[in-house]
DNA sequence: CAGTAACCGAGACGGTACGTCTAGTCTTGAT
DNA sequence: ATCAAGACTAGACGTACCGTCTCGGTTACTG
């Protein structure tokens, strides 16, 4: 680890960052945005509910944008494991059922506000996109493919626009603050399933 | 004449509601939305560009939201024009067309920078909602019922579950700064329409 | 009078001025400056109080300063009546204690505050100067000449600065929020007719 | 000197007080009230005078009236410096004309908007009666019951009120804007000493 | 083991925008 | 002509945050 770290030529100097400040940071950001919503998410509420100097964000988080996201990457984590059995359409189920689960959750608000602050802040928008929502994509685009292969789904299937119809719908729903529970999903699911078999 | 005000109750007392200043505000506020996006979008800022005092801005929007969702209401105004033809399959594909076409323009970075607002104002959530969502999508709704009536469309197709995925679709691109093209668009339909036919 | 105010060629035309508003407005500016201060003291709230528009309160009053000495003259009135007995050394006793009194009251705490605004409104200086503060001295140097006249008082008295002395010390107090009673006003009487007797 | 400090439990922590900002807006605060007397004066002119944020000026005086008075201090200092000698006479001769010398300068407008702001802010009252004033009189005192211990002055001579008398009528001169001369202050002293004399 | 590099806390600084308050002016309909 | 009502321009108020800066102190690795 240490000769890779030297390899790259970063070799630690000076007093290592504290990981202690790390995580209140990200679990003051959470917990605000949980909490107060976007309204009250601040660096200077975050810093004083951290415990931790403004500077020390700011050395760490060029914007808020990326605070937040930084603070929903933390907590969502892999909170999505999609299992790939060989019934493609009831996985496809599980997987909007799954989604919808973890966004019904606190994750939904950090979610928003993360899309909110996408609004103004372009690198939000692209990180959010890369680092969340296209791994997400290509996982269920396997799935998908999985079934075409499979000859349960019909093979001219556009999967990225039946992708953009699942995953849009998930987000319309979340973002004009209306439920999103496990009946829902289902009709959704089903709605949508119409259409990709064979 | 007289009569009818007394019968409202409203004498119009005092000095009448600028009109020019209300079209100024508005029109100010489309366009800081437009160029600079919502980082540049203040109430001061608003009030500069529209040559008006802040403090008749205050009076008449009580919250930045509004005077953005007021804007884009203003701005977007009715647009949107769906056929409604014998032809469900072709109205469906035109309606999709129509509104991504609508939301490609400057209307869709207002729509987008509204819901950002909407995410730390519930005001503005609902009012997004029921005076602009909703209406387009009982009219939707409409089109697909009467294809169903007609039986182009399956009989259990669940409606509003199709416009989640539908317009959530649109919304979703949107928001990620996605082209919203017309092949986009086609697409979707075609995808979507496969789970609706009888 | 009317004939006369013919003769003056101001025939007067129109709906005439209200008495009651002006009243209004002269209680609700004393009342104010009474309870609240100077720093409650504003067009606003003298015309809520009064029930009166703020364009009548304008319309006749250019600044508030001279609202607020409109007021005061309105409420002193002429509270100051001095008796010119033949005895020199009372009357001057008598004169200390009168204004003294007079302005311990609410009468005070308007005066102070008419003092107050004088600093930021010459002409309000200039009108408190002229129309409240020379008359009183031209009367009380009435009674001091008539004690030089008696020879009861030495005859190169300097009246003006004698009384810049006592009339001084009763606004330094005022404006120190010091208390003006009896006591404190006979012994500067006392004080101050020292240097006065022949 | 740490041992003091810590004595002292002020250890300075974060980055110092500028002392030029300091000094900035005592000098603007200054040159306003002098240039543009109290209408001018408001936190805005101070800050953009000064070229100091808005922001810096409420750190460190929470009010316009301790500005004012702060200025007033830093400007007027320890101009007054009264020589006491063995002449009670002459020395009070010399304490009138070096008062009415100093506040018939710059500082003496200062001194009546100070004054004024009084009228609106009893804290700023306080200070100016407190830390102003009464040193003044303290040693104004000092002279005088010097003159009575030389037996210059008679013995029953009530000082307070002399000095009541001496420093209202200079206060009461600038407060209407009247000037404050060597004739006027001499004519004043020689009134009042009249009736100090053994 | 001293030096030094990067961290952390605290807090002042120049700014921007907020939302409110007040000053004056202007424009109505009614008296 | 005056009044009540109320919208308008203008601008200061005091507050909240922003992002930057300058301190004193605190860890680590490094010569």
């Amino acid at each position: 680890m240490t000769a890779m770290a030297q390899e790259e030529g970063n070799a630690p100097r000076g007093r290592p960052r504290s990981a202690a400040s790390r995580q209140a940071v990200l679990q003051a950001a959470y917990a605000i945005l949980i909490e107060e919503g976007l309204g009250g998410f601040s660096v200077e509420a975050v810093a004083a509910r951290a415990g931790v100097a403004r500077t020390t964000i700011y050395r760490w988080w060029p914007t808020k944008g990326l605070l937040a996201f930084d603070s929903f990457r933390e907590a969502f984590g892999a909170q999505l494991v999609f299992a790939r059995t060989d019934a493609p359409a009831a996985d496809l189920r599980a997987l909007v059922r799954s989604l919808a689960r973890a966004l019904a959750g606190p994750a939904g608000r950090l979610a928003a506000s993360v899309m909110a602050q996408a609004q103004s802040d372009p690198e939000v928008q692209k990180l959010f996109l890369e680092q969340f929502s296209l791994p997400l994509r290509r996982h269920s685009a396997g799935v998908l493919k999985a079934g075409i292969a499979a000859g349960v789904f019909r093979s001219d299937l556009k999967v990225e626009r039946l992708l953009d119809a699942l995953v849009g719908a998930v987000y319309l729903r979340l973002m004009f603050g209306l439920p999103l529970d496990a009946a829902w999903a289902d009709a959704l699911a089903e709605t949508l399933l119409g259409g990709c078999m064979a």
